[in-house]
RNA sequence: GCGGGGGUGUCAGAGCCUGGUCAAAUGAGCUAGCUUGAGGUGCUAGUCCCUUAGUGGGUACGCGUGUUCAAAUCACGUCCUCCGCACCA
């Protein structure tokens, strides 16, 4: 067994002696730039890394052997919290902490075999990287994307620093997973807000980002349209702002929410009787999380009155003013206008007991209604009487836009479900239908409706219907039916309204109704049987707060407007344009486009970081540090107190302690450090010159080796990293530092690995440490693994098993060189002397370097390593090998594995005697006139004839055979086999097939291919793909015999079918040769 | 709720865009034979079910329906599932 170990070391020397991995932009080749997001070095190296790196350096070197100039740099993100943390805990110099760690990265880094050119190497923590920093800070500063301000900011109590928005992950710490409380601080922001529109449009331009990615970007950004809508307290006088997105809303409004932060809170209450009741509300919300605040789950929307009103603009209404839980100071204006067609509106108006208005109901929303059947000898319709509820909501339904049908039914005395149903059918039903029903007619309609199995919004039954069974009276025949238990699924809400003074009622509604339909029931007090005289008022209010959904929940969906003035029977999607344009027009507000991004904050409370570089004077304020005293450095840790409170960099008088730049008098320095997403937007840049002294970065190399073609990291970074770097290459841009748009073309965000169907970590245990799988196989076995794994997107399940594959295959390919060594000869093969197998050996090739290298460019390595693993096998069954062919084929595998193995690759390379590095040579390129299909028809034969035979002796338990004769098929099953092509091609039809086969010379085989005709027409399958013809396969099979008769031990005999008179022969056919075993 | 993905053989995981060559790549696992001092390594074969001297047939790619001569692949519906965002007005 090889020592891929030891073959490893002996070309990493190599490798690094002769700086083969070193780039200059002087090259007459194309620019390629592959770069994997830089590591915070913290202790080792784990499997994430290592599959990031295997996936990149396999990129890197493929695209170099393809001929690109390659820039593959590796770098550290050497700022950050878990060193300063090791300082608390242990007194260690973060410094030194960190330099030590990223020398065991790079050490096992180059024991892995990446082709980085080392001489790029960038880490943050060296002042002559981080100087930049606070130069393009300063530059920042000078054009207003740096700027101070006293905000409400996150606050990471465990980490003791505030976030950034985009660093708190579900009201957690994105780093301690630790709740984040919101504080007021002084702090610096960039004003990446200032990109908001670019960001969101330049996504656009991202072809080869990964969708999630983007829309994650997308979402966060979170850009909106909407109308900022002016109203009017109404006993101030004062103008308030309302930002929404659905102005179409507008007269659904009947209240204000203020956000508990917002100035006018206190401005409107102060000094009123609703001060008190409000400093505590607001105090109490103050106290939640933010977690608790800004989820959906947290269901309790607080909130109270504030004592005012608010004139609507559009109608003069006036409404009262709140302040809620759920209304954010820091999206759009901080005052919401709150209406029935928003969930959240809705439910505190719930809470609160605020009048609610419908302004929306659904498209074909109608409302039909279903009298019962009148008592006794009356003959009068409740139509004529106004008393009664039947005309009432139906002109009240009228009103309100939603059309009502109140249909006579026939009979109503002596009701006929037939007739009624006759009724039922002519009625416009559809699934956005409510139906009202009374009585009898309650009943009918739930017995229709079971038959007919009807989709429709609401069944309201007033008062149903049913008579029990021991009744023995004419109502038996009008009311016995079985309820259709299914209705319940078919309708989206039932509602039964009973009264508490009609019992024989109460029973059916209840027990019978209800039970079944699994109906919501609403008691009322003495309605009787809703009929007029029975009731003390004439109408009952419920019934149309239940058609229109009051009490349940908000109309979110979309439909018609009604009551909305001269909007109404519009679409209320086709309205926000015109109510926006008409709002603008009467000056009652103006369209608005708002962000959900914010500003980034950028201020860090700790030491290990780099210091924000800005002076405080007294009398001169706040003051740039001079360009040409940068870098502001870090102070000794020695000369700090590191605590674990408050911000080691205060403790330090000689850092603190300042000149002013300008007036040189005492002066202090910001103590505040950057966050060290800072220091990771823009070291792709640094990297094209990494030891450029006058900027930071030499634009002209920048301009050479920018966009990055090709990036590689997590995707946890979607919205931190990410978009920061994208911003920053804006803002560079302008800065006239930079000339690209977008800092990386292509993205590829790999999977986590995992194992045992969880994320590798300490606390469960299954963590597998790189090295050691390096030091047991080789880092190539580790790195063909994790290639082989999974596609690079998707997640990666570690098995150790399937680690021993991937060393199994390693020998394997090991060996066959290995064993070979005698069959190398690096003369070109001379084309006329080739045989089947060889032939077959080539095309098998040549088709493996086209797949292979398609799927390296779709980054399916999995896919790929696969191919290569089928073509090595091949090679592996080449008997009898011609050397030239050979040594040909071995070279191309060595070049394939090399970008997965660069080890074993550089091994083989040497081992067969060829020149130079393989890492250095051209990718071994492809003719599409050599993949041979006849070649590989007859290898094919050859590898089915093999299987059968051994299948016969297994299956026919022959252990000592004496002769093997193979039948190869008479000549004209072979011209059928072709005319059979030609004709399938122009038609399927089997009798036209069959006729016209019928008449040529094959027509004497009638018997049989009447037969075989309609088989293999209605199965193509079982047609070979290539006929080869009665010759070739004979030939082919003839050559094989001697291979038969060496496995087989006994001997084979190939004859033609034709020239024998066993019933066997005429089994054989093309492609499938008869077998005879003795 | 909004957005993005998935559901394939014992398992992992391709295929689906561009329908047939798919009982479905590759690896792992399992079974048998050979190799070996040895069941640890290596090699060869088998591995959905029934049947058979290499054959033939059945069932199968979440479920249902459809389009088609033909569907894992296309369409529609449905169930389940993973991930991201989310009281953003």
């Amino acid at each position: 067994m090889a020592d891929f170990k030891k073959i490893a070391d002996k070309w990493q020397e190599k490798w690094e002696r002769a700086k083969i991995f070193k780039v200059t932009e002087k090259s007459d080749k194309k620019k390629f730039y592959v770069l994997e997001m830089f590591p915070y070095p913290s202790n080792r190296l784990h499997m994430g890394h290592l599959r990031n790196y295997s996936i990149g350096d396999c990129y890197a070197r493929y695209k170099r052997m393809q001929g690109f100039n390659v820039l593959y740099p590796m770098g550290y993100d050497a700022f950050g919290l878990p060193a300063e943390n090791a300082a608390i805990k242990h007194g260690i110099d973060p410094e030194k902490w960190t330099l030590t760690n990223m020398d065991t990265i790079r050490q096992q880094q180059k024991g892995m075999g990446f082709s980085y050119d080392w001489d790029r190497e960038v880490a943050s923590l060296h002042e002559d990287y981080y100087k930049w920093n606070q130069w393009i800070f300063l530059k920042f500063y000078e054009k207003g994307l740096a700027y101070k301000k006293k905000a409400a900011v996150n606050w990471c109590p465990s980490c003791s620093t505030v976030l950034a928005n985009e660093q708190v992950v579900e009201g957690k710490c994105w780093r301690c997973q630790n709740d984040v409380t919101e504080t007021f601080l002084e702090q610096w922001f960039f004003r990446i807000t200032d990109y908001a529109e670019e960001l969101l449009k330049d996504i656009e331009k991202l072809e080869h980002w990964p969708e999630r990615v983007k829309t994650m970007q997308k979402n966060w950004i979170g850009k909106s349209y909407g109308v900022e809508i002016f109203f009017k307290i109404k006993e101030t006088g004062q103008i308030i702002p309302t930002f929404t997105t659905r102005p179409d809303t507008i007269y659904s409004v009947t209240f204000i929410i203020i956000a508990p932060e917002h100035p006018l809170v206190l401005e409107l209450v102060t000094g009123t009787k609703y001060e008190k009741a409000t400093l505590e509300t607001v105090k109490k919300i103050r106290q939640q999380t933010r977690q608790e605040r800004t989820t959906a789950e947290g269901k309790d929307k607080i909130g109270c009155f504030l004592g005012k009103y608010a004139i609507n603009p559009v109608n003069g209404e006036e409404v009262p003013v709140y302040v809620a839980n759920f209304v954010l100071m820091d999206y759009g204006t901080g005052i919401v206008m709150a209406d029935a067609h928003d969930q959240r509106d809705f439910e505190f108006a719930k809470k609160y007991g605020i009048h609610l208005k419908f302004v929306i109901r659904s498209e074909n929303s109608n409302c039909i209604i279903v009298h019962g059947s009148p008592q006794d000898e009356r003959t009068d319709e409740p139509e004529e009487s106004e008393r009664h509820w039947i005309p009432w909501i139906k002109n009240k339904l009228r009103e309100i836009g939603i059309p009502a049908f109140y249909p006579q039914m026939p009979i109503p005395w002596a009701p006929v479900y037939e007739e009624w149903k006759k009724e039922f059918e002519k009625l416009d039903i559809n699934e956005n239908s409510i139906l009202i029903g009374h009585s009898a007619g309650a009943a009918f309609l739930v017995r229709w409706l079971g038959e007919k199995q009807k989709k429709i919004k609401k069944l309201i039954l007033v008062a149903p219907a049913k008579i029990p069974k021991n009744t023995n009276s004419r109502q038996k025949d009008l009311y016995d039916f079985e309820i259709n238990k299914n209705l319940k699924n078919l309708i989206q809400q039932i509602v039964i309204f009973i009264s508490n003074d009609e019992e024989r009622h109460i029973e059916a509604a209840k027990n019978i109704y209800g039970k079944i339909l699994d109906a919501r029931i609403i008691e009322l007090k003495n309605k009787g049987h809703f009929i007029f005289e029975d009731m003390n008022t004439n109408e009952f209010p419920e019934l149309l707060d239940t058609v229109l959904e009051v009490g349940n929940e908000a109309f979110t969906e979309n439909g018609i407007l009604f009551d909305s003035g001269e909007f109404t029977g519009l679409n209320n999607l086709e309205a926000i344009e015109p109510i926006s344009e008409w709002m603008e027009k009467n000056k009652y507000g103006k369209r608005t486009i708002n962000f959900k991004l914010r500003d980034w904050l950028i201020s860090r409370q700790r030491y290990w970081g780099t210091p924000i570089p800005i002076v405080y004077c007294d009398k001169c304020g706040i003051l740039q540090v001079p360009y040409g005293e940068l870098p502001v450095r870090l102070p000794k840790p020695e000369k700090c107190k590191f605590t674990g409170k408050g911000n080691p960099l205060e403790t330090c008088n000689e850092f603190v302690n300042t000149k002013c730049p300008k007036c040189h008098n005492e002066a202090k320095r910001e103590t505040d450090t950057m966050d060290t997403f800072v220091d990771s937007s823009w070291y792709f840049f640094r990297y094209c010159s990494n030891k450029f002294e006058n900027a930071p970065f030499d634009k002209e190399k920048a301009e050479y080796w920018m966009p990055v073609d090709q990036y590689i990291g997590g995707i946890e970074h979607a919205i931190l990293h990410l978009l920061y770097a994208r911003f920053f290459t804006k803002a560079l841009r302008d800065l006239r530092l930079a000339t690209v748009d977008e800092p990386f073309s292509r993205l590829l965000t790999q999977g986590m690995v995992i194992k045992d169907g969880a994320k590798m970590s300490k606390s469960l245990g299954n963590v597998v440490d790189p090295e050691e799988i390096s030091n047991k196989y080789g880092p190539d076995t580790a790195r063909l693994f994790i290639l082989f794994a999974a596609l690079p997107e998707k997640e990666l399940d570690w098995s150790d098993k399937g680690v021993n594959g991937s060393f199994r295959f390693l020998n394997r390919v090991y060996n066959l060189a290995n064993e070979n060594l005698h069959n190398i000869s690096h003369k070109r093969y001379d084309e006329h002397k080739l045989n089947d197998q060889d032939k077959y050996v080539l095309s098998k090739m040549h088709i493996t370097i086209k797949n292979v290298t398609q799927h390296i460019e779709n980054f399916e390595f999995s896919l790929a390593i696969g191919k290569i693993m089928e073509y090595a096998d091949v090679l592996q069954k080449y008997k009898e090998k011609n050397k030239e062919v050979f040594t040909e084929s071995i070279k191309n595998l060595a070049l394939m594995m090399l970008p997965f193995t660069p080890h074993l690759g550089e091994e083989i390379w040497h081992m067969i005697k060829c020149e130079g590095f393989a890492s250095l040579e051209k990718w071994p390129s492809y003719d599409e006139n050599k993949i041979d299909k006849k070649a590989e028809a007859i290898a094919e034969l050859i590898q089915n004839t093999r299987k059968d035979i051994i299948e016969i002796l297994r299956l026919g338990k022959i252990e000592k055979q004496k002769k093997i004769t193979l039948f190869v098929a008479d000549k004209w099953k072979y011209d059928f086999m072709d005319k059979l092509k030609d004709e399938i091609n122009k038609s399927r039809n089997i009798m036209h097939i069959t006729k016209s086969i019928m008449s040529t010379d094959l027509k004497i085989y009638g018997n049989e291919l009447t037969k075989l005709i309609p088989k293999l027409v209605q199965d193509e399958t079982k047609l070979p793909q290539f006929v080869l013809g009665q010759d070739a396969e004979f030939h082919a099979i003839n050559d094989a015999s001697k291979n038969y008769e060496d496995e087989f031990k006994c001997k084979v005999e190939v004859t033609i079918a034709e020239n024998s008179n066993e019933a066997k022969a005429k089994q054989s056919m093309p492609f499938k040769v008869a077998i005879l075993v003795e």
